[in-house]
DNA sequence: TGTACATCAGTGAACGCGCGTTCACTGATGTAC
DNA sequence: TGTACATCAGTGAACGCGCGTTCACTGATGTAC
């Protein structure tokens, strides 16, 4: 039998999964009432209040999550043995697993990063800073960046993660759409990615 | 006197000036009613359906503004005299320029490119390509570049619209909260289109 | 130019609906003795 | 272990509100003769 404490949790997960169940169904986050969420996590409207103060308060849990999720996926990629060698592949393979794997929650991230309140906003930077700052440590360790100045490497690993996070956005799209999204992804990516990596690399001389 | 057509472009166009109204008051457009609209236009409800199907019809009509705003801009930087000689700065300062001039414009194409309805999303997608592709053409007769193949060409394209319009959500960001803001802005997307310039001319060796 | 009619942008009342939030409640789980 | 009470997650009815949309209308502008 499970205890009270573990039901109230379980109860506040479904009103996560129906939030993100209706962004999955192309809602936009703003636009969900707090009825439709309760409703499809089989709750009646009054129960949300026992977990969250509104919407916004959910959807900054949402964040939090997606921090969690962002973090494991840089530890994963990181213990892979050929990363250091094949950077590049290595990490935008990983990306497309992580979007794939969480389409909602990286719409979610995506929509909400220009369109949502100020507090999800201010929230969501924090976390794409957070990663941003994660791949300049890597970077740093790079005998063949020795050259390369604090603020380019900074500027560098912003632009790394606009693109990342611009991409998924495509990556949704063409997901639902062409057949072989996959390698038309990753092509995609090698080509940015390219571009700024041989950047960085020019910068370092 | 003004014409039964002059009136009613006239409140057309209030009616378009109120959205973005609305956007500038910190809204998502997504989350505006008709109503509201109407009500800041000085109109009753009623009115908006002399002018637009509903709310979404309004936002393909933004868009279309924003085209054309964005084609005038490309007109301009290019006339510059000094723009073949110091692109990166001239085109950056004339994109600070141009979203401060219509920010709530900016506002509006940035949260609905991932948040707007499918069909907002794709014509703001077509706007940015198009601006893409007229950026690939203006690279293309640079004769340091004439070794680029053309995916790379087109893809760095994609990658400097991206970096200039996720820019665009820091800067209308930083200029409520930062004195300094515009020099702030100018040095982070020199740093960035450094990069990815650099990056170009290392892959046309 | 003047008159008689057509057009149509904007009006105002009305509708049914889903919204967020409040309240007093129920009954299973937890706690103290 | 058994009993008596406290806690509190979830209930269900009710509220006032703004929403999108409909309808028949008004009266200024436009058109035909």
């Amino acid at each position: 039998m499970l205890s009270r404490e573990e039901k109230k949790q379980l109860t506040r997960k479904s009103l996560m999964d129906a939030a993100l169940y209706l962004i999955g169904q192309g809602d936009n986050f703003s636009n969900i009432s707090l009825r439709e969420v309760a409703k499809n996590a089989g709750v009646v409207p009054t129960s949300f209040y026992r977990h969250f103060k509104d919407m916004e308060e959910l959807g900054l849990n949402l964040v939090d999550d997606f921090g969690v999720m962002l973090r494991r996926l840089m530890r994963t990629v990181r213990q892979n043995e050929t990363y250091a060698n094949s950077m590049g592949r290595c990490s935008t393979e990983a990306f497309l697993s992580f979007v794939l794997e969480h389409p909602e929650h990286l719409s979610f991230i995506c929509q909400s990063r220009t369109g949502g309140t100020p507090a999800l906003r201010t929230a969501i930077r924090n976390e794409l800073g957070f990663f941003a700052n994660e791949l300049a440590m890597d970077l740093r360790r790079m005998e063949r960046l020795a050259k390369v100045d604090a603020p380019t490497l900074e500027a560098t690993c912003k632009l790394f993660v606009t693109t990342y996070f611009d991409s998924a956005i495509d990556l949704l799209d063409m997901a639902t759409s062409s057949p072989n999204f996959e390698q038309e992804y990753k092509e995609m990516m090698m080509q940015r990615l390219k571009v700024i990596w041989f950047g960085l690399l020019a910068v370092a001389d």
